[in-house]
DNA sequence: GACCTGCTGCGGCGTG
């Protein structure tokens, strides 16, 4: 039998030696097979980390090495979502392509023109690349395509599990289309991910054509020990000699995580300001070196840097008390440790965190939660007693520990998506008939959900919107009309996603970082920002620049941020939580506590054996069992039918407002099924980038298909009531 | 009720 290193190029098999590896792993040992042997798509599913990379390129630049028969042409083609990725992955593939004499070509935006020019002019070996910088070589140098990829083996999607349903992933996944589309045949996909919560939904994401038979490869066990603690804390307590609980946590994290790496997670980047501040004054008043360092991703790329480098290098011990910026990307090595302050906004976040702990081999991962609840009095609301933040936090840790993480929503129109690749194919191909476009877009690439009368009304507001984006020929050909070619001809056009606009902050000449537009700053304000204090001095509201200097006090500027989207099974959980005695092992004797309030609060609002609880006149609670796109339905029909109505995670809470009308008679008119216009008039429903060009009934559309369940309505209305559900 | 991601072509100027 051959073994899988046999299967290997030479050139590969010298690189491997040199790299005193004493032997392969068994993801790599398995992926080198199904790659080497089979033709079929493949999913690599491993820890970070894991050995991923190697897998999918040993076997794939072993076969282009074989190849004698090369014609020119990029020969294998990897996509990240971050450029960060791409410069780490081109210096790991560097050397093992080096004794092949394959070149490896990284390009994004920061790289330079000149080595994209002679790639283009010379194309072969390995080509990593963003999806935005795709879009561009495909608008840019449309009828270049076939040229430049007509021998590619393979496309290498990493991080797919960011990928899957989101605005990025469907653009991704056209431009596999329109590529295969350019070639005339099926390119073989490989797809790396650690974070796949549904491995047949991933199959039909890489290969929605034949997603069975993709194989999937995943690592066996190897899971590290986790160790976890769930630490509560109580605010707006009477004594006010006791420190607030963001001073106690960050007394905490300085006296366990110091002296060590760690990540700290304070969900939103007024926390980071906020524990960062506080964690540097705990070091100056012990006289102690700096080593917390706050991270997110409106500060300086000079700043945010060094604290990546000071994480890898492990010289200093270094404490980064981040956002998302560091949950993605490059080896940042080994940390100790991985808290998580306050409750995270999904399963498969909190995994991905966690992935960056406990590496090394005997070393255990070690999760530190923390959750700030309200201390209660008479006027406390019903959100505060159940302790919905804990709850949440303690299911998350609970589904994380089975192994579960959400799957990716499926079902979605992505209407602003689909008129951005609609501008693209025609700037492409300078022109296209409709429909051929759908039958690229919708019939073979993703956007399956869009039927033709979908699209010819997304065509049709292309055209009307004024400047228009598209106009017709006299032959039936569309092509550009004036606000097309203007969105189109910008650089800013590649993104598929909206970006707010920004200030810069400048202190002494250096860039701080930036601070989104809508905050209101005026020079005398003292703010906190990149964990320290700052006075500001100017604001240029036209330059979108503010200058500051340093101060002794200040506060933390608000970000701003959409709602999270929790989903349906980590709400049950929750209930679950608020119905079960026991107590799970890893709370602290405060978080314990708490618990057990919010369980007996629960039970006097007779909430376990109702799902409607009146608390007052023409006030309710409803407890809906359902994750934020359900509750949120529900709650937009209540709207519309005059109710006031504020969501929580899966409860809402109803008052009369300007209806006569009884919560239950209007929950049993919904459980029946009657008609509801979920929107009112004043809805806001742009949220993507290219939303204001479509028509409101499109917007309600696209919403509909994503944000909110218009048909999960009534048997929730049912289930609210304690109605048997309908058979269907 | 939150976070993150990305970007071309070309003119102008200096240098060898």
């Amino acid at each position: 039998m051959t073994t899988a290193f046999d299967k290997l190029a030479r050139p590969i098999q010298r690189w491997i030696r040199s790299q005193g590896w004493r032997d392969l792993r068994d993801i790599q040992v398995r992926s080198i097979t199904a790659i080497s042997d089979g033709t079929s798509d493949v999913i690599i599913a491993a820890s970070t980390a894991g050995g991923k990379t190697e897998a999918a390129f040993l076997p794939l630049i072993s076969q282009v090495i074989a190849d004698e028969e090369a014609v020119g042409g990029f020969d294998l083609l990897y996509v990240a979502p971050l450029k960060a990725l791409i410069t780490d992955q081109a210096n790991r593939l560097e050397a093992m392509c080096q004794e092949a004499e394959l070149p490896v070509v990284p390009w994004h935006g920061d790289v330079s023109a000149s080595i994209k020019a002679r790639a283009v002019k010379r194309p072969r070996g390995v080509l990593l690349i963003t999806p935005e910088s795709l879009e561009a070589l495909f608008m840019r140098r449309g009828l270049e395509i076939p040229r430049l990829f007509r021998s590619l083996r393979a496309v290498i999607l990493d991080e797919v599990h960011t990928m899957l349903d989101s605005e990025r992933g469907v653009q991704l996944r056209s431009q596999l289309t329109r590529l295969e589309l350019a070639i005339g045949r099926p390119i073989r996909r490989i797809g790396l991910s650690a974070t796949l919560g549904d491995m047949d939904q991933a199959r039909i994401y890489l290969r929605p054509d034949n997603a069975a038979s993709v194989q999937v490869i995943e690592a066996q066990g190897g899971e590290a020990e986790l160790r976890l603690q769930l630490r509560g804390y109580i605010a707006g307590g009477d004594d006010k000699s006791l420190p607030p609980p963001t001073d106690l946590i960050a007394k905490h994290l300085f006296d366990h995580l110091r002296g060590t790496d760690n990540l700290a997670f304070a969900g939103s980047r007024q926390s980071v300001e906020i524990y960062a501040d506080r964690l540097r004054a705990l070091c100056e008043d012990a006289r102690l070196p700096q080593e917390f360092y706050p991270h997110h991703a409106s500060l300086s790329r000079e700043h945010r840097e060094a604290v990546e480098r000071r994480l890898k290098d492990g010289k200093l011990p270094t404490t980064a008390i981040c956002t998302s910026t560091l949950e993605l990307g490059i080896d940042i090595g080994d940390v100790s440790c991985v808290a998580q302050i306050g409750a995270p906004f999904s399963v498969a976040s909190l995994r991905q965190r966690l992935g960056r702990s406990g590496r090394r081999a005997g070393k255990p991962a070690i999760l530190r939660q923390y959750a700030i609840e309200a201390k209660i009095n008479a006027k406390s609301s019903f959100a505060d007693r159940l302790r919905l933040g804990l709850l949440r936090s303690i299911a998350m840790i609970d589904l994380l520990l089975e192994g579960w993480c959400e799957p990716a929503r499926t079902g979605a129109l992505h209407l602003s998506t689909l008129v951005h690749q609609i501008l693209s194919i025609i700037t492409e191909r300078g022109g296209a008939n409709a429909p051929r476009l759908y039958r690229m877009l919708c019939q073979d690439g993703p956007f399956r959900q869009v039927s033709p009368a979908i699209f010819a009304d997304v065509l049709r507001a292309m055209g009307q919107c004024d400047p228009a984006l598209i106009e017709q020929a006299s032959d039936g050909l569309l092509l550009l009309g004036p606000m097309g070619e203007s969105l189109t001809s910008h650089y800013s056009f590649y993104a598929v996603f909206q970006t707010p606009e920004e200030y810069r902050l400048i202190a002494e000449g250096r860039e701080l970082g930036t601070l989104p537009i809508d905050n209101m700053v005026a020079p005398g304000m003292m703010i906190i920002f990149s964990g320290r204090r700052w006075l500001v001095q100017e604001v240029d509201d036209q330059g979108k620049v503010i200058i500051v200097t340093h101060a002794k006090a200040g506060a933390p500027p608000i970000f701003g941020g959409d709602a999270g989207m929790i989903h349906d099974v980590v709400i049950e959980r929750m209930f679950d939580l608020l119905n079960r005695d026991d107590v799970p092992s890893y709370l602290d004797p405060t978080a314990r506590e708490l618990l057990a309030e919010a369980r007996s609060d629960f039970s006097r609002m007779q909430f376990p054996s109702s799902r409607i609880a009146e608390i007052g006149e023409g006030a309710w609670i409803v407890a809906t069992h359902c994750g934020t796109v359900k509750t949120t339905t529900l709650a937009f029909a209540l709207r519309s039918r005059g109710f006031t109505v504020q969501t929580f995670d899966g409860f809402l809470e109803v008052m009369t407002g300007r209806s006569s009308c009884d919560l239950v008679a209007a929950l049993g008119s919904i459980a029946e099924g009657a008609e509801c216009h979920l929107f009112a008039a004043d809805a806001n429903l742009t949220t993507e980038k290219f939303h204001p060009y479509l028509t409101q009934s499109l917007l309600e559309m696209d919403a509909l298909s994503f944000r909110l369940d218009q048909l999960s309505l009534p048997s929730l209305a049912r289930s609210v009531l304690g109605l048997p559900s309908e058979y269907i």
